[in-house]
RNA sequence: CGGUGAUUAGCGCAGCUUGGUAGCGCACUUGGUUUGGGUCCAAGGGGUCGCAAGUUCGAAUCUUGCAUCACCGACCA
């Protein structure tokens, strides 16, 4: 390619609505430009990179033995009717109608159109398992598109899903889906994990999310620092406390915090740590259609955070977790968000596994600018259970056993579920066993988010210059930069020469024939994070030798130029 | 949807307080200059100042409403 005939739409200036690295980069360098909240247009430079990933995704499908299909983005709505889902999906799901007014969805995912497809192509025990993919357009009405691609609304993704008659022949294909996403994740020359994760609205029982590391993810990742644990903070459990829960040894007393809300101003006011004081957080309970929703108080130590997924698992606590408004509280309580406390409260109480190992603490009073000390538990408050729903912290016990819990932040790129029988049974998919009986499939499903490794990538390999492609994805292998070209023909014959050696052999050659001075051509370059650049210029052509550049390591060597085809 | 901020040339911004000829840098075009790290000089082209209404002799500027975009929360590949 040859940038006189080609978009490469550099920018010397940042866009000011670009916030994280990635999508700087990905405007600077000219990969995509922005069409409306979360919708990009790939340009030629960014549709290489995301090919590339593409291709990588899909031979480590092939070798996992998934077949590729390809499922419309449109889909009628009475799949997801069949399927439940139109209601449960909410607003993330665009709906639409077409010319005959009948009601359609943007996909967001597939499961419902494989599972009809599954259902009416597979007929018998023998055709099992059967894995398929496809690498296609989603779209979901995110709530905040946001960071470029890496939270689009429209976005590309792979998306895999197996079918089985067992739960053994479900697990072994995951672990080979599971087997061709760390593959594929080293092939793209990642620093990632595979985390333990919550399910999440998919469904489900087991699931691993594959994140790339990186100070800008949205997601926090509990790690051990001893063994290889690792999960998403949403599902990492939170130990008890070992040993026994100290004996009391002060009285309960009643004490004036006048405008003591937040845990931080009763740890100031009252002079203990936080790790002394309990908050106590209301909810919704379950309740059935119509009726008022119970409140349920929530315990957990002052210096720690309440999770929601682990909360909202609690029997009798809403799904999802809502938190009791202002004017609830008022009417069930008669005193301020700041002043709860377990004691004497007249509601489903669930206690933290740490808040139920704390002797003599503090607590609101259920009454204004009140609170207690020397509270203990059983002695002065005794119907509660106790439960993990906080958040791991840094230092917390690792739940495998060995060693300590520490916190980094991931993307996440890829999620598999073992799914079960969720969509099957809700969309009548099975086969004829051997036995002749029809038996309900069970599914596996598999996600990658192509479109935000591009991304995820950058975050990962940027310098202050520029994208620093890892070389499997690079837009192109190398780049030929000639020194004044149009001064020097004994520069621009060596160029074009190499240009159209290169491109014969197959190598993906950038030629900058662009009348440019030298540092435009270098800043462009590397801020396009091509691997190696081959500058020619007169001083090193009396030896025959150009001079190599690689962008990673920066260094710089001179080649022979008869070597040059070796290098490829 | 709640909170914050923004909207003036392709991009980055100033002008608005105190209403009166729409500006700067980058990019772009032309000519020259320079040529191993974003040269320099000159001449140009490009804007219903997000939209609508109001106040006024006069609105980018004041008022009101709306829209869009970005950032912080819940959702997710």
């Amino acid at each position: 390619m040859r940038t006189s005939q080609y978009l490469l739409s550099t920018l010397k200036e940042t866009p000011a609505s670009a916030e994280v690295i990635s999508h700087q980069l990905m405007l600077r360098a000219g990969l995509v430009r922005n069409l409306a909240s979360g919708l990009y247009t790939w340009l030629p430079t960014g549709l290489k990179v995301l090919r590339k990933v593409e291709n990588i995704v899909r031979e480590e499908m092939e070798r996992a033995n998934a077949i590729e299909v390809l499922m419309p983005m449109v889909q009628p709505a009475d799949l997801w009717e069949e399927s439940g889902r139109w209601e449960d999906y909410g607003p993330e799901l665009l709906r639409l109608n077409d010319r005959h007014n009948r009601p359609f969805v943007l996909g967001p995912t597939h499961e419902e159109v494989i599972t009809k497809l599954v259902s009416n192509e597979l007929n018998s025990y023998k055709q099992l398992p059967l894995n398929l993919f496809q690498i296609q357009t989603k779209f979901r009405d995110e709530i905040r598109p946001r960071f470029g691609v890496m939270r689009g609304r429209e976005f590309l993704m792979k998306d895999a899903y197996s079918f089985h008659l067992s739960d053994e022949c479900l697990e072994a294909t995951y672990q080979k889906m599971y087997d061709a996403y760390c593959r594929i994740f080293d092939r793209l020359g990642l620093d990632y994990r595979p985390v333990i994760a919550d399910t999440g609205s998919i469904g489900g029982e087991a699931s691993h999310e594959f994140h790339v590391l990186a100070d800008s993810g949205e997601d926090d990742i509990a790690f051990s620092d001893v063994s290889d644990f690792a999960a998403n903070i949403e599902k990492a459990e939170a130990l008890a406390p070992t040993g026994e829960r100290p004996a009391a040894s002060q009285n309960q007393a009643k004490v004036a915090t006048p405008n003591v809300k937040s845990i931080n101003d009763v740890a100031e006011f009252l002079k203990v740590d936080a790790t002394q004081i309990v908050k106590t957080l209301l909810v919704l309970g379950e309740c059935a259609d119509g009726e008022t929703a119970p409140l349920v108080a929530l315990v957990v130590r002052g210096d720690h955070q309440l999770n929601e997924i682990k909360a909202e698992k609690i029997a009798g606590v809403a799904s999802p977790l809502t938190m009791a408004t202002d004017e609830q509280v008022q009417a069930a309580l008669s005193c301020n968000l700041g002043s709860i406390g377990p004691v004497g409260l007249e509601l489903t109480t669930v206690v933290d596994r740490s808040a139920a190992h704390l002797a003599d603490f503090v607590c609101g009073a259920n009454q204004n600018d009140t609170h207690l000390t020397g509270v203990n538990w059983d002695r002065d408050c005794k119907n509660y259970q106790v439960a993990d729903i906080r958040n791991v912290v840094e230092g917390d016990p690792s739940p495998c056993g060995a060693g300590n819990i520490v916190i980094k932040r991931g993307i996440e790129v890829g999620h598999i579920f073992q799914l079960g029988e969720k969509y099957a049974q809700a969309m009548n998919c099975g086969v004829l066993t051997e036995a002749g009986k029809h038996k309900i499939l069970t599914m596996g499903c598999y996600g990658i988010g192509v479109s935000r490794i591009v991304a995820a990538a950058i975050e990962q390999n940027h310098d202050k210059y520029g994208i620093k492609w890892p070389s499997a994805i690079a837009p192109f292998q190398v780049a030929i930069v000639p020194m004044n070209m149009a001064k020097s023909a004994r520069v621009k014959e060596t160029a074009e020469n190499l240009y159209q050696q290169l491109s014969d052999a197959g190598v993906e050659v950038l030629f900058d024939d662009r009348k440019e001075r030298p540092g435009v051509m270098f800043a462009d370059h590397e801020l396009m994070g091509t691997p190696l650049l081959l500058i020619i210029g007169e001083r090193n052509l009396d030896a025959q030798q150009v001079e190599l550049k690689n962008r990673q390591t920066g260094e710089k060597s001179l080649i022979n130029i008869s070597d040059i085809a070796d290098l490829f």
